[in-house]
DNA sequence: AACATGATTGTTGTA
DNA sequence: TACAACAATCATGTT
């Protein structure tokens, strides 16, 4: 549903949107000499570091894990990630806003936290040179706990939904 | 043995 | 402002 209402949606260039026939799992193109993931990271910046907390997911994503498991379970014989990807992204679609919200505030919830690990990671980063990682270490183990009780506390607030969580 | 890939959308980051 | 790359997943494929 793309009406002409929009002003200039400047969000389709490489995005082919290509109809993907039944992509077996494995089967890729033929092996070309094109750099790898990796070797484009390492272009970029290269860093090393274990303890740089990843981008949080996106709503999407946050679903996704709810809808892998729901997907795996009626689907057991199915093994793609771009099967889930692609039934996920419709259902995803279909959900309306107001479905979306509960993802979406976990997504925020994420978000959150992922720039709280930022500041924390930038200042461990001004801090400690390369002596002090290991003094960082100790810390990181801690917030990882941290983590998961985070959430629990934001599922424990929210009994609407089936009591999956526990 | 280990890493890359495919597929989805959203968010973050960089220029 | 706008684009690029990446976030999880998982079995297979290539190196």
């Amino acid at each position: 549903m793309k009406t002409a209402k929009g002003k200039d949606k400047v969000k389709n260039t490489k995005e082919a949107l290509k109809p993907v026939d039944d992509r077996k799992v494995g089967k890729r193109k033929a092996p070309a000499e094109k750099p790898s993931k990796r070797e484009i990271r390492k272009e970029k910046k290269a860093k090393k570091d274990p303890n740089k907390p990843k981008r949080p997911p996106s709503a999407f994503f946050v679903f996704l894990e709810d809808f892998r498991v729901t997907f795996k379970k009626e689907n057991p014989n199915v093994k793609a990630v771009s099967a889930v990807g692609k039934a996920g992204g419709q259902k995803w679609k279909s959900l309306s806003q107001a479905e979306k919200a509960p993802y979406e505030e976990k997504a925020a919830k994420r978000k959150a936290d992922y720039e709280k690990l930022i500041d924390a990671y930038n200042k461990n980063m001004e801090e400690g040179s390369d002596e002090s990682e290991k003094s960082r270490s100790e810390v990181n183990d801690e917030d990882e706990a941290s983590e998961e009780v985070s959430l629990n506390v934001f599922s424990a607030g929210r009994t609407t939904r089936k009591g999956k969580g526990r």
